[in-house]
DNA sequence: TTGTACGCGTTATCAT
DNA sequence: ATGATAACGCGTACAA
């Protein structure tokens, strides 16, 4: 590969003039073209390592993820990508496979690649991320998670609950099973769950019981089978992920449970599984692709030293499908 | 942060010398010591543009995708990531979305970020893509497609689709509908169907109705639809991929249609989706996270130039549930 | 407008 | 074992 001083010297001039013709732009109409003829037929193009040694910087972008098999993670990435490629920056995305510890060597190992920004899509931060936060001093922004300090694009978790919960209570049910997952995810395990708490005390005679299972559909199965073959079977329930609710209908095909005839069920995320099972599940579609988008463009933002909105509150949309009813008249 | 020099100077020997200490390790136990402390102290570490300079080369391997939001595409990267890690190695993902001239694009664009090696996973290669591999000289792997002169890592699409066949017509079905793809995608296009023709081929009186669709489960639904509202409804629909499956599944109990008294589904791919539908799906069940992993490997091997088979078969395996009877008595 | 000369942080060569 | 020095390819301040 040709380099800048060979292109000058095939050109008859100084390897500077040559990358003022490449950046600025300060050259003699003939110079240019000549040296524009020769770029052409060698194809030259800068050595990217030499720029960003001088430059101490790159066109790159850091993604750091939790996990890579998610409909949520790939939609979140899509939307990051399709702004960065817009904006000819480069996506190097770091799968941390859940491990916490990973989560802040790849920051610091990002820091290492003098990434231009980091992106990080965790479910939890930790003192330790703060402190890495602040040793590296690269913009950042947290996608998923509120961050003080840090701009944050959020789903609205708490308000999708509330309103699941209002969607479901209104329709009569009363004795409904919010089925969860651990605290130890905050928009997810907590927030989600706190939504329709709040929206059962707004309701006379409400009997919630909150069950807790994984992000596994398969063991949304197992935990789903146990709730409805005691003998307090509720009349819905509310699932905290598209994931769990699919294997509490999968529960009830097992069970012989109509749904939504005896069973009411909804879940969050708007994953289009929900909408290829039979009967559709009524959920609450996230806009994680437009979130992705929107974390980027504020990161770009932030390379420019543009102000940016300390919290991004992503919107949610309620799709009604069929999985949900009103309670059958019994006891 | 810190460079060579200053931890040259602060430990008082020669930069050289703390290079040879990061790297070969030809000095003596005082001055290791004395260096090892300076660096600890600092937190140094080499910058790698520096060092890419140098050695014109880098610890990246380029993957170039043409989605992302695809299970198959997921599980890929991810067994990509899980070896490339293990040695060191950064991933950058290229995405194309399904754009053609991305693909080439991209191909040089890995090249001139001086990527030691590329993966790319191809829906179908063309002259450009052949012309770009001879260009830029860079190691390279192809998953998903077999390129003559290019090690690639496959999945056995013809033998998926032949033990489908042999699977549905062994049962006694006689009236199938193959719903495939456009054969613009190689492997799902054209091996699977014809593994399913030529498995036809073996029985008797077989009616076979090959009908396309795309990779939308949605658009399958449409499509299933119009096939089983025909007069000469099949006994067995073959789905070129779990995707479409689904959507035939989901069309059957819009129509109420039984599966498997009625109909017969089988898909390929093993996607957990397969699974959590009702009845599960029967399907082929392709391994890819560890058809990326192979690809991996095999790149990695490239580059110490070691020998590498030319393409390597990943093994598939039959996952029988409930989506599969045998016909029904009628006519 | 153009050319000269230096520095970015490393590694490698060659003396010492 | 260690140090001085050149070279990798680029951008840029400065001089011409």
């Amino acid at each position: 590969m040709a380099s800048i001083k060979e292109i000058a010297e095939m050109s008859g001039v100084a390897k500077s003039t040559v990358s003022r013709y490449l950046n600025q732009g300060s050259v003699s109409e003939k110079t240019a073209e000549r040296i524009e003829k020769v770029i052409k037929k060698t194809g030259y193009s800068p050595n990217q390592f030499a720029q960003s040694l001088k430059a101490k910087k790159t066109k790159i972008i850091g993604v750091i993820i939790p996990r890579l098999n998610s409909n949520a993670m790939s939609e979140t990435l899509l939307g990051i990508d399709d702004v960065l490629q817009m904006n000819g920056f480069q996506m190097i995305i770091s799968n941390t496979n859940q491990n916490i510890d990973r989560e802040i060597e790849s920051i610091y190992s990002l820091a290492k690649q003098k990434v231009s920004g980091i992106i990080l899509a965790a479910t939890v931060i930790t003192d330790k991320h703060k402190r890495a936060f602040d040793e590296i001093s690269i913009p950042m922004v947290v996608i998923g998670q509120q961050v003080p300090g840090v701009p944050s694009v959020i789903h609205d978790d708490y308000q999708a609950g509330y309103c699941l919960g209002n969607y479901i209570f209104q329709r009569g049910h009363r004795f409904v099973t919010y089925l969860g997952i651990p605290e130890t995810d905050i928009s997810v395990g907590i927030k989600r769950k706190q939504g329709v708490i709040r929206a059962s005390g707004e309701y006379e005679n409400i009997v919630l019981n909150i069950e807790e299972t994984s992000f596994s559909s398969q063991d949304a199965v197992i935990m789903a089978k146990k709730i409805l073959a005691g003998k307090n079977q509720p009349t819905a329930i509310i699932a905290a992920t598209d994931n769990i609710a699919v294997g509490v209908l999968k529960a009830c095909c097992l069970l012989d449970i109509k749904v939504p005839e005896q069973l009411s069920i909804v879940g969050v995320g708007g994953d289009k599984i929900t909408d290829l099972v039979y009967p559709g599940i009524t959920t609450i579609k996230f806009f994680f692709r437009e979130a992705g988008g929107t974390a980027a463009k504020s990161l770009l933002k932030l390379l420019e030293h543009e102000q940016t909105q300390e919290v991004i509150v992503s919107p949610y949309e309620l799709i009604e499908r069929f999985s949900v009813d009103k309670p059958q008249q019994k006891k």
